[in-house]
DNA sequence: CCTTGACGTGGAACGCGTTCCACACTTTAA
DNA sequence: TTAAAGTGTGGAACGCGTTCCACGTCAAGG
């Protein structure tokens, strides 16, 4: 059941019957009574999929998500949701891993038509390689995109980790350990972290007390057992999220040690509870932007400020 | 640029340009790398909108939440999703807020072909609604159907509520309040949880100590502020997620009361740190198992037992 | 009385890939 | 040697809604 068939039932032509569905004018009310009444006994309801064809459209957009763990990209996920429902539009998650093949994968399908926009949350391969496909539909991205010409949406971290980095200062902490999610030669935000250390203390950050790949209540705890191991402890652990921090308390609790110092990243719960120092960067809002972005098809960069929360 | 082209141009039919892009047989060499090399020069890729008209397969699935800043849909979604992915599906987040219009709208959409199939992780209309539209597609939910015919998975929760309130039984709390995410009027899981102490305490539970749309840590703040004002306070909370928990406790820490016995669900973070006896649902598995069927149009019930956790 | 324009409707092409069927030719088995 | 089976390829219809264009009618403005 089509709408030819509703058309040859009703007696009219495909082109009334559209016009009828779509709420169209230059359709007299006999014929638009006598449409709805044969799509009524009949049942039909047009396909989508038929509709995106021919429309080119598909009100679907893309986003790419290296893990759902973490609570960054959930917070993502809720922003741009937010800014999605309301414009008629829906979301596909689209699970990367930071797999290179399967990002471009993704940036194909974006070609084939299937999304009309896609957003990475994060991404393993370059700006670069982005930039080839914009002209196939719209492309966000969710770091400071620095002088290339791509949209993103962004949180201003720089002032919040100096913020952040300055008060650790004037508590006289001497050691300090900072824990990353990636690496700071891949990751453009493990990088600000490194640079405002730099601009703050005026050297480099210890090494012996840096350590990548630390995204987890689980890894906050490895990593302070390591560090015991070492015979090497700081007094403050600067982390990428307050889970991590409270992983890291952890270890310090279930060995009855004096615990040390932590900041944590993205208001979570756990900091919240533990009263844990935090740096909120308004991940919510950045999703929205980002999605705001994708559905105006807009090239524009779009930063919020973060800001440090001492508790 | 479209395979009618590339036939064009190749000098062979959109029959055998189709069978070259889907690597099928019945393609000499020579053809093969003819229009390869077309394909190759003009760049052509194509369109996923045509090819899902023409299959009549999207290989989307709609997933419907009510909310997303709830564990219990992140978990069930993240389940989802380690199915999806490996079988080449791809999910489409539906938010719903349980307003039972746009459920519909969604549920038409599923006749429309927009999705293959429907997972809704909790719904606001009747399982008798959602049988009528089985027809359209693969429909599964989260939560005991009872003797309908849907398909579903989800947790066997009984047991677990009646450990947990055994337990709770065995320590002489005498005052228990019970913090429900939804009217038990309305909610299967709800009423499930007022039945399970039913049984084991052979009473109902006290009304004055009993709430319901309490879904975060703040709610369960509240909550608990709520009963110290109205001095009528519970010596133990059964709540509906360890977030909640974690609220209850905060106010009662913020007041410098003595803490009432916390009893959590979902085994998050909070419980964790906090040490709060919870219940685990294994949402992951459940989503897994939703999606699967899904995938496999099977129309049976799946349940995965829960288990009360006591630190 | 004629022109202009809004209104109502249909035809046919378009968006684009898939697939069934027919046809020709080449092997292989009998 | 011949029938049967496999290989290679094209034509055309199909999946289904949208939209441009043409054509006819009728009323309002000049």
């Amino acid at each position: 059941m089509n709408i030819h068939d509703i058309a040859k039932i009703s007696g009219y032509s495909s082109s009334t019957v559209s016009r009828v569905i779509n709420n169209r004018n230059y359709v007299s009310d006999k014929a638009r009574q006598d449409i709805q009444k044969v799509i009524k006994d009949f049942d039909y309801v047009p396909n989508d999929v038929a509709r995106d064809l021919s429309k080119g459209k598909t009100h679907n957009i893309g986003v790419v998500l290296p893990h759902t763990k973490h609570p960054y990209y959930t917070q993502l996920v809720e922003g741009i949701m937010s800014a999605a429902f309301p414009a008629g539009y829906r979301i596909v998650m689209l699970p990367s891993k930071f797999d290179a093949d399967v990002e471009m994968n993704y940036l194909n399908r974006l070609r084939r038509k299937a999304y009309d926009a896609i957003i990475f949350t994060s991404h393993g391969i370059s700006l670069k390689e982005l930039l080839k496909y914009q002209k196939y539909g719209s492309i966000v991205i969710c770091h400071n995109p620095g002088e290339l010409n791509i949209a993103a949406a962004y949180t201003h971290r720089e002032e919040s980790y100096i913020d952040a980095y300055k008060w650790i200062k004037s508590q006289n902490y001497q050691r300090i350990s900072i824990l990353l999610s990636r690496d700071y030669q891949i990751s453009a935000t493990a990088q600000k972290t490194i640079q405002a250390y730099r601009k703050t203390f005026g050297s480099e950050p210890d090494h012996r007390l840096l350590n990548t790949d630390v995204t987890t209540f689980d890894d906050g705890y490895n990593a302070a057992a390591q560090f015991h191991h070492n015979q090497y402890e700081p007094d403050i652990y600067f982390t990428n999220g307050d889970d991590i921090a409270a992983g890291v308390r952890q270890f310090y609790l279930d060995n009855d040690l004096k615990l040390p110092m932590l900041v944590g990243q993205e208001n979570q719960l756990s900091g919240r509870i533990l009263n844990i120092p935090t740096i909120n960067h308004h991940f919510h809002e950045v999703g929205k932007l980002a999605c705001e972005l994708a559905i105006n098809n807009e090239i524009k960069q779009l930063s919020v400020e973060s800001e440090f929360i001492l508790r």
